[in-house]
DNA sequence: CGCCCGGTTTGACACGTTCCAAGCCTGCCC
DNA sequence: GGGCAGGCTTGGAACGTGTCAAACCGGGCG
């Protein structure tokens, strides 16, 4: 609308060159007071905007870091981001934000993107395996950082929580509480998430003995609350001695859809089924029957990865990745504790 | 790390010019088929990777647009960004979230960033009045959408939902429910949204005759959880006989704190409290008691935010801004229902 | 008077892309 | 054979900034 006005329109109009009105923007100390004060009047007066585009272009990288997650409506990922913005903003970068709705389609579109943009680098959960991807992205001078994800070959830095242990600690208590029929809620089973939590889950009945004498998975196709309550619909249908007195699920939105979907149908919980849920969001201990859950330092996360990033950019010689891993801890609420009147 | 390859390079590994390079990525068509395969081989071979912050520099605006929202952990911005950013990547925009946390000061951090990288516009749903500010903005050549809000001017398109008649609905229902001692809750004043929705709770009174005494505001400092139950702590510690019997919040997330707080203190939903949220986000159905709440299309609000920017950016010639508002629906629950037995 | 010095300012170039006018072929028609 | 059209390709000029060596200037010193 209205005609740009660049760095040279300043220039003119304070009567320097234009190297000296760069001067003046990025290093003001070195330029007389006098001429200093001339140039911002001019700034002012023309309202000039400095052009990231042209800046980015000479400095090969732009001040933008990327975070690629997979549903931006979790509120275990809105925490996240959080943290990353956090730290972020503290270094004058940009978030860009991706949502890939946990389809490969949209990670690797996402994914060509940034790079194209020049991040400073790419902090994402992956929908999948993506190892050589990222690898690629790397070599071509992207650094990548994992979040809630692991290279099992250790060759990105990465920032985790143990969800083996979640689960874990998750079945045990539901196993200890006297649990005999169980069943384990999730999916899709290629994230890492979902398979990890599985695992501890498997470990902790080994470990407690053949007391209990299946563990069902039932597989849903994501992880929110339309799924839960499918999940929810399909146990609600099973002949009740052989229903599962027990769900763990992968995470809190399937959580909560799955007691959505037992308090419409008058199951009781947790009489009829315990719940326990995975992230422990905001709305896990505000839910009809307060959920169980296992917690996670989800703005802690976003810190940690955006540090990392930085480091790993900022880092000239040989780097070093690192993977960090923090403990989930168990938060035992109200849906899996039997013999408690559940009202108030 | 590695040498990053150009335009230019992929042109001498191919034996032509750079032209033809530009031509093959941006014109397939015209460039001899011979040409074009030998091209892409070199592209491939070479890993090259177009360098967006050129191709900028070059376009005078960058493909990327950005939004500006008050909380990114609140779910209602998050379906907001989700509608937003399915509705630019069919663009093959990519989207800039930034959160101000309600805070003047990072929301002009945040608009002089994206005005230095060019978006194509930013979408916002801002602080305080930002008139002023918004209008240099533009005229600078930054298309500005507001999200949630209106310019009393119409200086610039927008895309709200009628919050003075959601908030009528919602006051209503509770005068029709009988209550005559009513709270509203929430805060900061400075934000549109919790005003108009207090002025739509008056007008809802006045209607209705003189049968409720007083309507008492509760001034919250955001629009949080946390916020939420510090004003259940100051409704729970008044005189039982002067206490309001209903709360009508200025959003779910404060709901769903305050109604956390009131079991916290066994004082019972609906029967001593009935409580109207507002968003009805995911959330509200599965709360401790289930919340009324007044709904608005979320994901539809982001999703013509964008497209109004995208006319807007799109047009050459004068174009008509336009004000878009979308009616809200009361969706009534369990927490303003007194006489129905809570339990299942 | 010539020289040098430190503090400022200048000018030109590089960054990687897009765009466009102009050039080069090849084949066809008269 | 000359001319022409049409299909491809080329070369170079922007775009707005950061950087850096070089120029400038006034003053102090020998």
């Amino acid at each position: 609308m209205n005609a740009p006005v660049s760095i040279r329109d300043v220039a003119a109009h304070a009567g320097v060159s234009v190297g000296t009105v760069s001067n003046v923007l990025n290093r003001p100390e070195i330029v007389a007071r006098a001429t200093r004060d001339r140039v911002q009047a001019a700034i002012k007066a023309l309202g000039f905007v400095r052009n990231e585009s042209a800046r980015q272009l000479r400095a090969g990288r732009s001040r933008t870091i990327g975070l690629v997650v997979l549903d931006v409506a979790n509120p275990f990922f809105t925490d996240v981001a959080r943290g990353v913005e956090d730290e972020a903003s503290t270094s004058g970068l940009a978030v860009i934000l991706c949502n890939t709705d946990e389809q490969l389609e949209k990670e690797e579109r996402y994914l060509e993107l940034l790079e194209e943009h020049r991040v400073q680098g790419i902090l994402i959960t992956p929908v999948a395996d993506a190892e050589r991807r990222l690898v690629a992205l790397q070599q071509r001078g992207t650094p990548v950082i994992l979040v809630d994800s692991r290279s099992p070959a250790g060759s990105q830095c990465s920032v985790a929580v143990d969800d083996v242990l979640g689960g874990e600690a998750a079945m045990a208590h539901l196993v200890e509480t006297g649990h005999e029929r169980i069943a384990y809620v999730g999916g899709p089973p290629s994230l890492r998430q979902v398979t990890d939590r599985l695992d501890g889950a498997r470990r902790a009945l080994q470990r407690a003995g053949g007391a209990v004498s299946d563990l069902r998975v039932i597989e849903t196709g994501a992880l929110n609350v339309a799924a839960g309550q499918r999940a929810g619909a399909e146990i609600a249908g099973l002949d009740p001695r052989e229903r599962p007195t027990a769900a763990f699920c992968a995470n809190d939105l399937v959580a909560l859809g799955l007691l959505q979907e037992m308090t419409r149908r008058r199951i009781r919980v947790p009489d009829e089924l315990a719940i326990v849920g995975y992230d422990d969001i905001e709305f896990a201990a505000a839910a009809a029957v307060p959920l169980s859950s296992v917690r996670q330092p989800r703005q802690e996360l976003g810190r940690m990865a955006a540090q990392l990033l930085l480091e790993e950019a900022l880092s000239t010689d040989g780097h070093q990745h690192r993977q960090v891993t923090f403990k989930p801890e168990l938060e035992i609420r109200q849906s899996s504790l039997p013999g408690q009147v559940p009202g108030r």
